[in-house]
RNA sequence: GGCCCGUUCGUCUAGCGGUUAGGACGCCGCCCUCUCAAGGCGGAGAUCACCAGUUCAAAUCUGGUACGGGCUACCA
Protein backbone atom coordinates (compact mmCIF):
# COMPACT_ATOMS: atom_id res chain seq x y z
CA UNK A 1 0.00 0.00 0.00
CA UNK A 2 1.32 3.50 -1.15
CA UNK A 3 2.45 5.78 2.13
CA UNK A 4 1.33 9.21 1.70
CA UNK A 5 3.87 11.47 -0.14
CA UNK A 6 6.25 13.99 1.35
CA UNK A 7 7.35 16.77 -0.90
CA UNK A 8 9.23 19.61 -1.04
CA UNK A 9 10.00 23.10 -1.88
CA UNK A 10 13.59 24.09 -1.16
CA UNK A 11 14.08 27.71 -2.09
CA UNK A 12 17.77 29.24 -1.98
CA UNK A 13 17.38 32.70 -0.46
CA UNK A 14 19.20 34.44 -3.14
CA UNK A 15 17.06 36.14 -4.61
CA UNK A 16 13.43 36.83 -4.69
CA UNK A 17 10.84 33.84 -6.04
CA UNK A 18 11.45 33.18 -9.29
CA UNK A 19 8.19 32.83 -11.69
CA UNK A 20 10.14 29.39 -12.81
CA UNK A 21 10.27 28.54 -8.56
CA UNK A 22 6.99 29.89 -8.07
CA UNK A 23 6.19 26.65 -10.46
CA UNK A 24 8.36 24.20 -9.09
CA UNK A 25 6.85 25.11 -5.54
CA UNK A 26 3.18 25.36 -7.64
CA UNK A 27 3.53 21.72 -8.92
CA UNK A 28 5.06 20.06 -5.59
CA UNK A 29 2.08 21.98 -3.27
CA UNK A 30 -0.60 20.73 -5.87
CA UNK A 31 0.78 16.89 -6.03
CA UNK A 32 1.43 17.29 -2.32
CA UNK A 33 -3.16 18.52 -2.11
CA UNK A 34 -4.07 16.48 -4.88
CA UNK A 35 -2.39 12.76 -3.19
CA UNK A 36 -3.18 13.85 0.66
CA UNK A 37 0.46 14.29 0.88
CA UNK A 38 2.71 16.53 3.06
CA UNK A 39 3.94 19.62 1.49
CA UNK A 40 7.40 21.11 3.58
CA UNK A 41 9.23 24.17 2.63
CA UNK A 42 12.81 24.11 3.38
CA UNK A 43 15.09 27.23 3.27
CA UNK A 44 18.44 25.99 1.64
CA UNK A 45 20.53 28.52 2.61
CA UNK A 46 23.97 27.07 2.64
CA UNK A 47 25.40 29.61 0.37
CA UNK A 48 26.60 32.34 3.11
CA UNK A 49 27.90 34.65 0.69
CA UNK A 50 24.62 34.99 -1.22
CA UNK A 51 21.85 34.30 0.57
CA UNK A 52 20.04 36.44 2.71
CA UNK A 53 17.26 37.29 5.32
CA UNK A 54 15.56 39.47 3.52
CA UNK A 55 15.41 37.51 0.54
CA UNK A 56 14.21 34.94 2.59
CA UNK A 57 11.28 36.70 3.97
CA UNK A 58 10.51 37.80 0.65
CA UNK A 59 10.41 34.27 -0.31
CA UNK A 60 7.54 33.44 2.21
CA UNK A 61 5.73 36.79 1.75
CA UNK A 62 5.31 35.48 -1.83
CA UNK A 63 4.19 31.90 -0.77
CA UNK A 64 1.65 33.19 1.11
CA UNK A 65 0.79 35.77 -1.58
CA UNK A 66 0.00 33.04 -4.06
CA UNK A 67 -1.93 30.96 -1.34
CA UNK A 68 0.40 28.02 -0.94
CA UNK A 69 0.85 26.97 2.29
CA UNK A 70 3.06 24.42 4.13
CA UNK A 71 2.49 21.72 6.42
CA UNK A 72 6.08 22.19 7.77
CA UNK A 73 8.23 24.90 7.23
CA UNK A 74 9.62 28.07 8.74
CA UNK A 75 6.94 29.53 11.08
CA UNK A 76 5.42 25.75 11.01
CA UNK A 77 7.61 23.77 12.80
CA UNK A 78 7.29 20.27 12.30
CA UNK A 79 8.81 16.70 12.58
CA UNK A 80 12.28 16.82 10.99
CA UNK A 81 12.68 20.51 11.26
CA UNK A 82 14.91 23.05 11.80
CA UNK A 83 13.64 23.70 8.58
CA UNK A 84 16.88 26.52 7.45
CA UNK A 85 19.85 24.62 5.87
CA UNK A 86 22.00 26.57 7.93
CA UNK A 87 20.40 25.63 11.15
CA UNK A 88 21.40 22.21 10.38
CA UNK A 89 24.63 21.91 10.29
CA UNK A 90 24.73 19.36 12.84
CA UNK A 91 23.02 17.15 11.06
CA UNK A 92 25.71 17.15 7.91
CA UNK A 93 28.36 16.72 10.08
CA UNK A 94 27.17 13.36 11.29
CA UNK A 95 26.06 12.47 7.82
CA UNK A 96 29.78 12.87 6.94
CA UNK A 97 30.54 10.73 10.01
CA UNK A 98 28.57 8.13 8.74
CA UNK A 99 29.96 8.51 5.64
CA UNK A 100 33.72 8.27 6.61
CA UNK A 101 33.17 5.79 8.81
CA UNK A 102 32.19 3.27 5.58
CA UNK A 103 35.19 5.17 3.77
CA UNK A 104 32.77 6.41 1.29
CA UNK A 105 34.39 9.65 1.67
CA UNK A 106 37.64 11.15 1.28
CA UNK A 107 39.62 14.00 1.96
CA UNK A 108 41.37 16.04 -0.86
CA UNK A 109 44.14 18.00 0.22
CA UNK A 110 44.03 19.66 -3.62
CA UNK A 111 44.33 23.80 -3.64
CA UNK A 112 42.04 25.58 -5.81
CA UNK A 113 45.01 26.81 -7.82
CA UNK A 114 45.84 22.51 -8.74
CA UNK A 115 42.36 21.73 -9.71
CA UNK A 116 41.91 24.49 -12.19
CA UNK A 117 45.75 23.84 -13.33
CA UNK A 118 44.60 19.87 -13.87
CA UNK A 119 41.38 20.91 -15.56
CA UNK A 120 42.80 22.99 -18.00
CA UNK A 121 45.25 20.45 -18.79
CA UNK A 122 42.74 17.79 -19.01
CA UNK A 123 40.74 20.22 -21.77
CA UNK A 124 44.33 20.98 -23.28
CA UNK A 125 44.71 17.04 -23.94
CA UNK A 126 41.41 16.82 -25.08
CA UNK A 127 40.92 13.96 -22.36
CA UNK A 128 37.33 13.04 -22.40
CA UNK A 129 36.74 13.20 -18.80
CA UNK A 130 37.67 16.29 -17.46
CA UNK A 131 36.87 15.81 -13.67
CA UNK A 132 38.53 15.60 -10.37
CA UNK A 133 41.63 13.11 -11.29
CA UNK A 134 41.02 11.57 -8.11
CA UNK A 135 44.85 12.11 -6.74
CA UNK A 136 44.03 11.81 -3.11
CA UNK A 137 41.82 9.24 -2.95
CA UNK A 138 44.90 7.08 -3.07
CA UNK A 139 46.59 8.87 -0.42
CA UNK A 140 47.00 6.20 2.49
CA UNK A 141 44.13 6.54 5.40
CA UNK A 142 47.21 7.56 8.29
CA UNK A 143 48.86 9.77 6.30
CA UNK A 144 45.34 11.91 5.69
CA UNK A 145 44.82 11.76 9.02
CA UNK A 146 48.21 12.97 10.25
CA UNK A 147 47.80 16.19 7.69
CA UNK A 148 44.41 16.96 8.95
CA UNK A 149 45.56 16.85 12.50
CA UNK A 150 48.11 18.83 11.06
CA UNK A 151 45.70 21.45 10.25
CA UNK A 152 46.22 21.17 6.61
CA UNK A 153 42.87 22.42 4.67
CA UNK A 154 40.91 20.13 3.04
CA UNK A 155 37.59 19.16 1.54
CA UNK A 156 35.64 15.90 1.29
CA UNK A 157 34.91 14.24 -1.90
CA UNK A 158 32.68 11.41 -2.00
CA UNK A 159 33.95 8.03 -3.74
CA UNK A 160 32.27 7.22 -6.90
CA UNK A 161 32.15 3.57 -6.51
CA UNK A 162 34.64 1.94 -8.64
CA UNK A 163 32.07 -0.86 -10.18
CA UNK A 164 28.74 1.53 -9.69
CA UNK A 165 28.01 0.42 -13.53
CA UNK A 166 25.07 2.35 -14.48
CA UNK A 167 22.93 4.62 -11.94
CA UNK A 168 19.50 4.31 -13.07
CA UNK A 169 16.24 6.21 -11.49
CA UNK A 170 12.75 6.69 -12.76
CA UNK A 171 11.58 9.95 -13.87
CA UNK A 172 7.88 10.85 -13.57
CA UNK A 173 8.49 13.36 -16.68
CA UNK A 174 11.19 12.00 -18.48
CA UNK A 175 10.75 8.05 -17.83
CA UNK A 176 13.58 5.88 -17.09
CA UNK A 177 16.59 7.77 -17.05
CA UNK A 178 20.38 5.95 -17.12
CA UNK A 179 24.00 7.46 -16.23
CA UNK A 180 27.34 5.93 -16.06
CA UNK A 181 28.64 6.30 -12.97
CA UNK A 182 31.78 6.03 -14.39
CA UNK A 183 31.45 9.42 -15.93
CA UNK A 184 30.67 10.48 -12.59
CA UNK A 185 33.56 12.67 -10.95
CA UNK A 186 34.08 12.33 -7.08
CA UNK A 187 33.22 15.61 -6.37
CA UNK A 188 33.26 17.59 -3.45
CA UNK A 189 30.38 17.00 -0.11
CA UNK A 190 32.25 19.00 2.58
CA UNK A 191 33.92 22.54 1.76
CA UNK A 192 37.01 23.02 3.84
CA UNK A 193 35.14 25.76 5.86
CA UNK A 194 33.30 22.97 7.36
CA UNK A 195 30.09 23.86 5.14
CA UNK A 196 28.15 21.19 3.01
CA UNK A 197 27.55 21.44 -0.96
CA UNK A 198 24.19 21.32 -2.23
CA UNK A 199 24.60 18.01 -3.19
CA UNK A 200 24.93 16.49 -0.28
CA UNK A 201 23.11 18.90 2.23
CA UNK A 202 20.09 18.17 -0.35
CA UNK A 203 20.46 14.87 -0.48
CA UNK A 204 20.79 14.49 3.88
CA UNK A 205 17.71 16.73 4.17
CA UNK A 206 16.14 14.96 1.50
CA UNK A 207 16.74 11.44 3.20
CA UNK A 208 16.57 12.84 6.96
CA UNK A 209 12.92 14.36 5.93
CA UNK A 210 11.40 11.40 4.38
CA UNK A 211 11.08 12.93 0.97
CA UNK A 212 9.39 9.95 -1.74
CA UNK A 213 9.19 12.55 -4.62
CA UNK A 214 11.53 15.31 -5.16
CA UNK A 215 9.89 17.59 -7.83
CA UNK A 216 12.91 19.83 -9.12
CA UNK A 217 13.97 22.15 -12.20
CA UNK A 218 15.70 19.53 -14.94
CA UNK A 219 19.16 21.88 -14.28
CA UNK A 220 19.47 19.25 -11.39
CA UNK A 221 18.49 15.59 -13.98
CA UNK A 222 22.21 15.49 -14.72
CA UNK A 223 23.00 15.66 -10.56
CA UNK A 224 20.69 13.31 -9.95
CA UNK A 225 23.05 10.63 -10.43
CA UNK A 226 25.70 11.84 -8.12
CA UNK A 227 22.89 12.39 -5.52
CA UNK A 228 21.61 8.58 -5.87
CA UNK A 229 25.18 8.15 -4.89
CA UNK A 230 24.85 10.07 -1.72
CA UNK A 231 21.57 8.27 -0.88
CA UNK A 232 23.39 4.92 -1.46
CA UNK A 233 26.52 5.72 0.48
CA UNK A 234 23.56 7.22 3.43
CA UNK A 235 22.25 4.30 3.16
CA UNK A 236 18.59 5.73 2.51
CA UNK A 237 16.18 4.62 0.30
CA UNK A 238 16.10 6.90 -2.81
CA UNK A 239 13.18 9.03 -3.87
CA UNK A 240 10.73 9.18 -6.99
CA UNK A 241 11.76 12.19 -9.38
CA UNK A 242 10.45 14.58 -11.78
CA UNK A 243 12.62 17.47 -13.30
CA UNK A 244 10.84 19.91 -15.01
CA UNK A 245 11.77 21.85 -18.21
CA UNK A 246 13.02 25.37 -17.55
CA UNK A 247 10.63 28.24 -18.53
CA UNK A 248 12.14 30.64 -21.03
CA UNK A 249 11.49 33.99 -22.52
CA UNK A 250 10.45 35.45 -25.82
CA UNK A 251 13.96 34.52 -27.25
CA UNK A 252 14.16 31.40 -26.18
CA UNK A 253 16.51 31.81 -23.81
CA UNK A 254 16.05 30.95 -19.80
CA UNK A 255 13.83 33.52 -18.19
CA UNK A 256 15.89 36.05 -16.78
CA UNK A 257 15.76 40.13 -15.59
CA UNK A 258 16.46 41.03 -19.66
CA UNK A 259 13.01 39.87 -20.16
CA UNK A 260 11.31 41.99 -18.03
CA UNK A 261 9.88 40.75 -14.44
CA UNK A 262 11.08 37.17 -13.48
CA UNK A 263 10.03 37.84 -9.49
CA UNK A 264 6.56 36.83 -7.95
CA UNK A 265 6.30 40.37 -6.13
CA UNK A 266 7.07 41.80 -9.12
CA UNK A 267 3.87 40.56 -10.49
CA UNK A 268 1.71 41.40 -7.52
CA UNK A 269 2.99 45.24 -7.98
CA UNK A 270 2.30 44.75 -11.57
CA UNK A 271 -1.46 43.86 -10.47
CA UNK A 272 -1.76 40.43 -11.16
CA UNK A 273 -4.20 38.56 -8.62
CA UNK A 274 -2.69 35.88 -6.96
CA UNK A 275 -5.54 32.96 -8.53
CA UNK A 276 -4.13 34.06 -12.43
CA UNK A 277 -0.62 33.22 -11.59
CA UNK A 278 -1.74 29.75 -9.68
CA UNK A 279 -3.75 29.63 -12.66
CA UNK A 280 -1.13 30.80 -15.82
CA UNK A 281 1.81 29.05 -14.10
CA UNK A 282 0.99 25.80 -14.09
CA UNK A 283 -0.84 25.82 -17.99
CA UNK A 284 3.57 26.14 -18.43
CA UNK A 285 4.05 22.41 -18.75
CA UNK A 286 1.23 20.88 -17.61
CA UNK A 287 -3.43 21.44 -18.60
CA UNK A 288 -5.39 19.53 -16.99
CA UNK A 289 -7.22 17.81 -20.88
CA UNK A 290 -6.16 20.07 -23.27
CA UNK A 291 -9.17 21.93 -23.34
CA UNK A 292 -9.23 23.34 -20.09
CA UNK A 293 -7.44 26.82 -20.43
CA UNK A 294 -8.97 28.50 -16.78
CA UNK A 295 -9.49 26.70 -13.42
CA UNK A 296 -9.60 27.61 -9.71
CA UNK A 297 -6.73 26.96 -7.62
CA UNK A 298 -8.95 24.17 -6.08
CA UNK A 299 -9.39 22.64 -9.21
CA UNK A 300 -5.90 22.55 -9.88
CA UNK A 301 -5.63 20.54 -6.17
CA UNK A 302 -8.14 17.87 -7.78
CA UNK A 303 -6.59 17.57 -11.21
CA UNK A 304 -2.74 18.27 -11.10
CA UNK A 305 -0.49 14.58 -12.01
CA UNK A 306 2.59 14.42 -12.11
CA UNK A 307 2.27 12.67 -15.40
CA UNK A 308 1.83 14.28 -18.58
CA UNK A 309 4.33 17.11 -17.33
CA UNK A 310 5.54 17.92 -20.69
CA UNK A 311 9.13 17.46 -21.59
CA UNK A 312 9.64 20.55 -23.37
CA UNK A 313 10.84 23.97 -22.28
CA UNK A 314 7.91 26.67 -22.14
CA UNK A 315 7.48 30.38 -23.09
CA UNK A 316 6.83 32.60 -20.74
CA UNK A 317 3.58 34.75 -22.53
CA UNK A 318 2.98 37.79 -20.62
CA UNK A 319 -0.43 38.46 -22.76
CA UNK A 320 -1.98 35.19 -22.12
CA UNK A 321 -1.36 36.13 -18.52
CA UNK A 322 -2.91 39.50 -18.88
CA UNK A 323 -5.93 37.66 -20.37
CA UNK A 324 -6.18 35.21 -17.75
CA UNK A 325 -5.63 37.91 -14.76
CA UNK A 326 -8.49 40.07 -16.86
CA UNK A 327 -11.14 36.55 -16.53
CA UNK A 328 -10.09 36.45 -12.95
CA UNK A 329 -10.09 40.47 -12.49
CA UNK A 330 -13.66 40.11 -14.11
CA UNK A 331 -15.13 37.93 -11.64
CA UNK A 332 -14.44 40.11 -8.27
CA UNK A 333 -17.37 41.18 -6.85
CA UNK A 334 -16.82 45.24 -6.60
CA UNK A 335 -15.75 45.12 -2.72
CA UNK A 336 -13.37 42.83 -3.60
CA UNK A 337 -12.18 44.53 -6.70
CA UNK A 338 -12.11 47.79 -4.54
CA UNK A 339 -9.79 46.05 -1.98
CA UNK A 340 -7.37 44.75 -4.90
CA UNK A 341 -7.10 48.20 -6.38
CA UNK A 342 -6.65 50.30 -3.38
CA UNK A 343 -3.19 50.17 -2.40
CA UNK A 344 -2.53 51.36 -6.66
CA UNK A 345 -5.12 54.15 -5.97
CA UNK A 346 -3.16 54.99 -3.29
CA UNK A 347 0.04 54.40 -5.34
CA UNK A 348 -0.95 56.73 -7.41
CA UNK A 349 -1.85 59.67 -5.02
CA UNK A 350 -5.75 59.12 -6.13
CA UNK A 351 -7.13 58.79 -3.01
CA UNK A 352 -5.94 56.98 0.66
CA UNK A 353 -7.07 54.30 2.03
CA UNK A 354 -9.38 56.30 4.30
CA UNK A 355 -10.85 57.88 1.37
CA UNK A 356 -11.99 54.74 0.17
CA UNK A 357 -13.46 53.67 3.26
CA UNK A 358 -15.01 56.31 3.65
CA UNK A 359 -16.86 56.42 0.01
CA UNK A 360 -17.02 52.61 -0.35
CA UNK A 361 -19.93 52.88 -2.51
CA UNK A 362 -18.66 55.18 -4.89
CA UNK A 363 -15.81 53.15 -5.39
CA UNK A 364 -17.53 50.48 -5.81
CA UNK A 365 -19.61 52.19 -8.37
CA UNK A 366 -16.42 52.78 -10.45
CA UNK A 367 -15.42 48.77 -11.04
CA UNK A 368 -17.64 47.65 -13.37
CA UNK A 369 -16.72 50.54 -15.41
CA UNK A 370 -13.30 49.44 -15.34
CA UNK A 371 -13.21 45.78 -14.86
CA UNK A 372 -13.69 44.99 -18.44
CA UNK A 373 -11.07 47.26 -19.73
CA UNK A 374 -8.35 46.13 -17.22
CA UNK A 375 -5.72 43.45 -17.67
CA UNK A 376 -3.50 44.56 -14.74
CA UNK A 377 -4.57 46.97 -11.57
CA UNK A 378 -1.87 49.11 -12.53
CA UNK A 379 -3.50 50.64 -15.41
CA UNK A 380 -6.74 51.15 -12.98
CA UNK A 381 -5.04 54.86 -11.77
CA UNK A 382 -4.56 56.26 -15.15
CA UNK A 383 -7.89 54.93 -16.61
CA UNK A 384 -10.05 57.02 -13.73
CA UNK A 385 -7.89 59.53 -12.73
CA UNK A 386 -10.53 61.73 -14.16
CA UNK A 387 -12.76 61.03 -11.72
CA UNK A 388 -10.91 62.63 -9.05
CA UNK A 389 -10.63 66.81 -8.69
CA UNK A 390 -12.44 69.45 -10.05
CA UNK A 391 -10.88 70.07 -13.29
CA UNK A 392 -9.56 67.68 -15.84
CA UNK A 393 -6.58 68.24 -18.31
CA UNK A 394 -7.24 67.97 -21.35
CA UNK A 395 -5.29 65.78 -23.64
CA UNK A 396 -3.91 67.24 -26.74
CA UNK A 397 -5.00 65.14 -29.23
CA UNK A 398 -8.27 64.37 -28.43
CA UNK A 399 -8.44 68.59 -28.17
CA UNK A 400 -6.82 68.83 -31.77
CA UNK A 401 -9.74 65.24 -33.03
CA UNK A 402 -13.08 66.52 -31.71
CA UNK A 403 -12.91 70.03 -29.74
CA UNK A 404 -11.31 71.66 -32.23
CA UNK A 405 -14.02 70.51 -34.88
CA UNK A 406 -16.56 72.63 -36.67
CA UNK A 407 -19.53 72.69 -34.25
CA UNK A 408 -18.05 71.42 -31.50
CA UNK A 409 -18.90 74.34 -29.34
CA UNK A 410 -22.38 74.55 -30.41
CA UNK A 411 -22.99 70.75 -29.36
CA UNK A 412 -21.10 71.49 -25.77
CA UNK A 413 -23.38 74.05 -25.10
CA UNK A 414 -26.66 72.34 -25.87
CA UNK A 415 -25.27 69.47 -23.76
CA UNK A 416 -24.67 71.75 -21.02
CA UNK A 417 -28.04 73.66 -21.19
CA UNK A 418 -29.90 69.87 -21.26
CA UNK A 419 -27.69 68.59 -18.31
CA UNK A 420 -28.24 71.83 -16.26
CA UNK A 421 -31.86 71.52 -16.52
CA UNK A 422 -31.81 67.41 -15.22
CA UNK A 423 -33.38 66.90 -12.45
CA UNK A 424 -32.00 63.41 -12.22
CA UNK A 425 -28.40 62.22 -12.52
CA UNK A 426 -28.85 58.90 -12.97
CA UNK A 427 -26.56 57.81 -16.14
CA UNK A 428 -30.02 56.14 -17.52
CA UNK A 429 -31.43 59.74 -16.85
CA UNK A 430 -28.36 61.28 -18.40
CA UNK A 431 -28.26 59.22 -21.53
CA UNK A 432 -31.99 59.33 -22.28
CA UNK A 433 -31.38 63.37 -22.18
CA UNK A 434 -28.43 63.19 -24.34
CA UNK A 435 -29.56 61.20 -26.93
CA UNK A 436 -32.80 63.94 -26.91
CA UNK A 437 -29.85 66.11 -27.62
CA UNK A 438 -28.63 64.16 -30.77
CA UNK A 439 -32.56 64.29 -31.84
CA UNK A 440 -32.90 67.51 -31.77
CA UNK A 441 -29.65 68.56 -33.18
CA UNK A 442 -30.01 66.09 -35.60
CA UNK A 443 -26.61 64.54 -35.08
CA UNK A 444 -25.50 60.81 -34.63
CA UNK A 445 -24.61 60.34 -30.98
CA UNK A 446 -20.91 59.77 -31.75
CA UNK A 447 -20.69 63.43 -32.91
CA UNK A 448 -22.57 64.66 -29.67
CA UNK A 449 -21.22 62.65 -27.10
CA UNK A 450 -17.17 62.45 -28.37
CA UNK A 451 -16.95 66.57 -27.44
CA UNK A 452 -18.63 65.29 -24.10
CA UNK A 453 -16.21 62.64 -23.30
CA UNK A 454 -13.34 65.27 -23.88
CA UNK A 455 -14.95 67.62 -22.54
CA UNK A 456 -15.38 65.70 -18.72
CA UNK A 457 -12.69 62.76 -18.90
CA UNK A 458 -10.47 64.56 -20.91
CA UNK A 459 -9.36 62.08 -23.64
CA UNK A 460 -11.40 60.68 -26.64
CA UNK A 461 -10.88 57.38 -24.99
CA UNK A 462 -12.64 56.63 -21.40
CA UNK A 463 -14.76 54.21 -19.50
CA UNK A 464 -19.04 54.54 -20.64
CA UNK A 465 -19.92 58.50 -20.62
CA UNK A 466 -22.75 58.53 -19.33
CA UNK A 467 -21.55 56.49 -15.98
CA UNK A 468 -19.00 58.68 -15.79
CA UNK A 469 -21.07 61.59 -15.54
CA UNK A 470 -23.01 60.30 -12.51
CA UNK A 471 -20.08 59.42 -10.60
CA UNK A 472 -18.62 62.98 -11.09
CA UNK A 473 -21.63 65.04 -10.00
CA UNK A 474 -23.61 67.43 -11.15
CA UNK A 475 -21.34 70.41 -10.47
CA UNK A 476 -17.78 69.14 -11.73
CA UNK A 477 -19.62 67.98 -14.87
CA UNK A 478 -21.22 71.20 -15.80
CA UNK A 479 -17.81 72.94 -14.86
CA UNK A 480 -15.83 70.68 -17.25
CA UNK A 481 -18.21 71.15 -20.28
CA UNK A 482 -17.97 75.15 -19.84
CA UNK A 483 -14.18 74.99 -19.27
CA UNK A 484 -13.97 72.91 -22.72
CA UNK A 485 -16.50 75.48 -24.68
CA UNK A 486 -13.70 78.30 -24.27
CA UNK A 487 -11.51 75.51 -26.41
CA UNK A 488 -14.19 74.40 -28.03
CA UNK A 489 -14.48 75.64 -31.99
C1' G B 1 35.68 17.92 -25.01
C1' G B 2 32.39 14.32 -22.17
C1' C B 3 27.54 13.02 -20.30
C1' C B 4 22.40 14.10 -20.45
C1' C B 5 17.71 16.40 -22.11
C1' G B 6 14.35 18.54 -25.62
C1' U B 7 11.91 19.60 -30.86
C1' U B 8 3.13 19.48 -32.80
C1' C B 9 0.08 26.50 -35.52
C1' G B 10 3.91 32.98 -33.55
C1' U B 11 3.10 31.19 -28.05
C1' C B 12 1.02 27.44 -24.27
C1' U B 13 -0.82 22.78 -25.22
C1' A B 14 -4.23 17.98 -26.75
C1' G B 15 -2.59 13.70 -29.09
C1' C B 16 0.19 7.67 -26.75
C1' G B 17 -0.20 3.22 -34.56
C1' G B 18 -5.62 4.57 -38.36
C1' U B 19 -8.16 12.16 -36.27
C1' U B 20 -10.65 16.78 -41.80
C1' A B 21 -4.07 16.97 -36.23
C1' G B 22 -8.43 19.46 -31.31
C1' G B 23 -8.42 23.73 -27.71
C1' A B 24 -6.48 28.45 -25.53
C1' C B 25 -3.67 33.25 -26.02
C1' G B 26 -2.33 36.43 -29.87
C1' C B 27 -3.57 38.00 -34.97
C1' C B 28 -7.37 39.25 -39.03
C1' G B 29 -12.61 40.18 -40.54
C1' C B 30 -17.80 40.94 -39.47
C1' C B 31 -21.69 42.06 -35.81
C1' C B 32 -22.92 44.92 -31.42
C1' U B 33 -21.78 50.02 -30.02
C1' C B 34 -21.31 56.98 -27.10
C1' U B 35 -15.01 56.07 -27.47
C1' C B 36 -12.11 52.04 -25.71
C1' A B 37 -12.96 47.48 -24.10
C1' A B 38 -15.92 43.26 -23.24
C1' G B 39 -19.18 39.96 -25.85
C1' G B 40 -21.10 37.09 -30.33
C1' C B 41 -19.86 34.97 -35.08
C1' G B 42 -16.25 33.67 -38.63
C1' G B 43 -11.09 33.27 -40.57
C1' A B 44 -5.87 32.73 -41.43
C1' G B 45 -2.18 29.94 -39.04
C1' A B 46 1.22 23.10 -37.88
C1' U B 47 3.67 18.94 -44.91
C1' C B 48 3.92 17.35 -36.31
C1' A B 49 12.69 19.91 -36.91
C1' C B 50 15.10 16.85 -40.77
C1' C B 51 16.61 11.98 -42.91
C1' A B 52 16.27 6.90 -42.90
C1' G B 53 13.90 2.44 -40.97
C1' U B 54 9.78 -0.86 -38.67
C1' U B 55 4.53 -1.38 -40.16
C1' C B 56 -1.02 -2.53 -44.48
C1' A B 57 -0.82 2.20 -41.69
C1' A B 58 3.76 6.70 -37.92
C1' A B 59 2.99 13.24 -35.04
C1' U B 60 2.81 8.67 -32.24
C1' C B 61 7.85 3.01 -32.43
C1' U B 62 13.59 2.65 -33.74
C1' G B 63 18.25 4.83 -35.41
C1' G B 64 20.93 8.95 -37.19
C1' U B 65 21.44 14.34 -38.38
C1' A B 66 20.50 19.42 -37.34
C1' C B 67 19.20 23.05 -34.00
C1' G B 68 18.26 24.55 -28.89
C1' G B 69 19.28 23.62 -23.69
C1' G B 70 21.39 21.55 -19.04
C1' C B 71 25.36 19.45 -16.12
C1' U B 72 30.48 18.83 -15.99
C1' A B 73 32.48 24.56 -9.15
C1' C B 74 35.04 24.21 -2.27
C1' C B 75 27.01 27.97 -6.81
C1' A B 76 22.31 26.35 -5.93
Amino acid sequence: MATAPRVRFAPSPTGHLHIGGARTAIYNWAFAKQQGGTFVLRIDDTDPERSTEENTQVILRAMEWLGMDWDEGPGKGGPDGPYFQTERTQSYRVALERLKATRAVYPCFCTTEELDAKRRAARERGDSFQGYDRTCRFIPPDEAASRIAAGEPHVWRIKVPEDRGTVAFHDAVRGECRFDAGVLDDFVVMRSDGTPTYNFATVVDDAAMHMTHIIRGDDHLSNTPRQILVYEALGAVVPEFAHLSMILGADGKRLSKRHGATSVESYRDMGYLPEAIMNYLPLLGWSPDGETTLFSTNELCERFRLDHISRNPAVFDPEKLDWINMQYLRALTPAAYVDAMEPFIERAGLATPRDIAGDRAWFEAITPLISERIHRLDQVAPMIAYLFGDTVELDGKSVEKVLAKEGARDVLCAMHDALFAATSWAAADLETIGRGVCEKLDLKPKKVFQPVRVAVTGSMVSPPLFESLELLGRRRCLARIRTAMAVAL
